[in-house]
RNA sequence: GGAGAGUUGGCCGAGUGGUUUAAGGCACUGGUCUUGAAAACCAGCGAGGAGCAAUCCUCCCGGGGUUCGAAUCCCUGACUCUCCGCCA
């Protein structure tokens, strides 16, 4: 959510933004209905007040007018009771089309309609060479007993899987050294709820309703299960001041992430790349307006430093504005080199699949959860800036580090930096 | 699950129908004093909205109701605490 007076002065700014951003809002609706909303509130303002008068008139009055003022009162209720309904319902269509107006955007993210336009800023490594045919990691969990999809469809359905043997070893493992590393850079450890309250799970700035929801929701209940612990930890300073002093808070949570993921099928989304259930570890920031933007390249470059730890070839990309989801001021991906999956051409093998993001989502989120901070020159609350970005998810953690150091003969290495974490330096059977 | 008590500004807390347009304290900001600081004293100080301004409106957990008038009364939901029951 943006500021209103900011939108209305800025018109024009605010909706070559929104088509930059390819989302469609109607921000001439959005300016009549607020407008018209405010007329109606200035009359039921008075309406209010005669009111307000005519109460305290009444201790005072005398006998013979007294049955005058409350004929009057009467009336000004009857009145307020039609004006404060059409009132809701402006405020209800003013609203519902004001949460769709997206993010203001870095001048510096790359202008362009889709992914084809995100810019490349930093390489480790070049893609990895293999002497033999690499084989993805669904065969190789297959081979090494490790990932179990057939008995993930069994129990629970497509895009489910079991973990098994040394893959959950190595789930506790990836999850232990990323703990490590940041609790070390001064983050708090938070191991969050699964579920949450739709008006948090909205505030973060997802759809938990509708079709193209990519949350689950609950039924007979408010409750959804987390797309990310991005929503839990996000909320858990909903409708709170923070003295600027408190400032920055950095949380590392530990959480499990559940995605419907309507529509997703194809050999870009096989085997762990794109699932119902995965861990996820996950940084979180509350800053001031001043540190946000410091913030989010600490977090790329925390990001970077714990995929180069485990030395996979990746790459980082500045994500364009039409690519940019609604709460996003600038976005950045890390995308792993993934030797077993399908090439942009369908006959070459490899290719980058994401694996990290990191949001700045500046005070676009604040202002719906109501988070601020009290400044310590000035003395007054303003919105907060809350910044995300993933340490590791597991899921697609897993399926780099497996066809990454897969070898001829057909054991995978251990990432030598997961070694102490694991007490074995190679999975084979 | 049962019974009882609660939820008020950044925090604590008074307030059971009309001088509460929310007392008082803490914290915070400015000032006096001081070599400096602390203490003391003086002053300011909740949030949101409308307006050039004076000023006006809303907000006392959420929702609904009673009343001329509600933080205050009624209904309902959420949450917290205490005791009991059950249980990893």
């Amino acid at each position: 959510m943006l500021d209103i007076k900011f939108v209305l002065q800025n018109l024009e700014l605010i909706k070559q933004n929104a088509e930059n951003r390819n989302v469609k809002v109607d921000l001439d609706k959005i300016a009549s209905v607020y407008e018209e909303r405010k007329l109606l509130q200035q009359e039921i303002d008075e309406l209010r007040s005669e009111r307000n008068v005519i109460a305290k008139d009444m201790t005072s009055c005398s006998a013979e007018n007294r049955p005058v003022l409350v004929e009057r009162s009467k009336e000004i209720k009857e009145a307020l009771a039609t004006k404060e309904k059409r009132f809701k319902e402006l405020d209800e269509s003013f609203t519902s089309e004001f949460m769709k107006v997206p993010n203001l955007t870095h001048p510096d993210s790359p202008l362009g309609k889709s992914e084809d336009y995100n810019r490349e800023i930093y390489r480790y490594k070049e893609p990895t060479q293999f002497s033999f045919k690499p084989k993805d990691h669904v065969e190789i969990g297959q081979d090494l007993d490790l990932i179990d999809f057939e008995l993930g469809t069994k129990v629970s359905g497509s895009k489910f899987y079991f973990l098994k043997n040394e893959a959950v070893l190595l789930e506790y493992a990836i999850t232990k050294f990323a703990i490590d590393a940041l609790i070390k850079e001064g983050f708090t450890l938070i191991s969050t709820p699964d579920l949450a309250k739709m008006e948090i799970v909205e505030g973060i700035g997802y759809n938990p309703r509708g079709s193209e929801a990519q949350i689950y929701s609950l039924n007979n209940s408010d409750l959804c299960l987390i797309g990310t612990a991005e929503i839990t930890l996000g909320g858990m300073l909903a409708n709170s001041v923070i003295d600027e002093q408190d400032l920055p808070k950095k949380f590392v949570g530990i959480s499990h992430c559940f995605r419907t993921e309507a529509g997703a099928y194809g050999s870009f989304s096989k085997g762990l790349y794109r699932v119902h259930q995965f861990t996820k570890i996950e940084m979180f920031a509350f800053t001031t307006p001043e540190k946000s933007e410091e913030t989010h390249e600490y977090f790329k470059g925390l990001e970077e430093s714990l995929f180069r730890a485990l030395d996979i070839p990746f790459r980082t990309i500045d994500i364009c504005v039409g690519d940019l989801g609604g709460p996003a001021y600038r976005k950045y991906d890390l995308e792993a080199w993934m030797p077993g999956r399908r090439g942009d051409d369908e006959n070459t093998n490899g290719n980058w699949g994401e694996v990290t993001s990191t949001s700045n989502c500046t005070d676009y989120q604040s202002r719906r959860l109501n988070i601020k901070y009290k400044s310590k020159e000035t003395g007054k609350t303003e919105y907060l800036h809350m910044l995300n970005g993933t340490a590791f998810a597991i899921s697609r953690t897993l399926i780099s580090i497996l066809e990454n150091y897969q070898q001829s003969d057909g054991s995978v290495l251990v990432p030598k930096v997961l070694q102490p974490y694991l007490g074995f330096d190679v999975i084979k059977r």
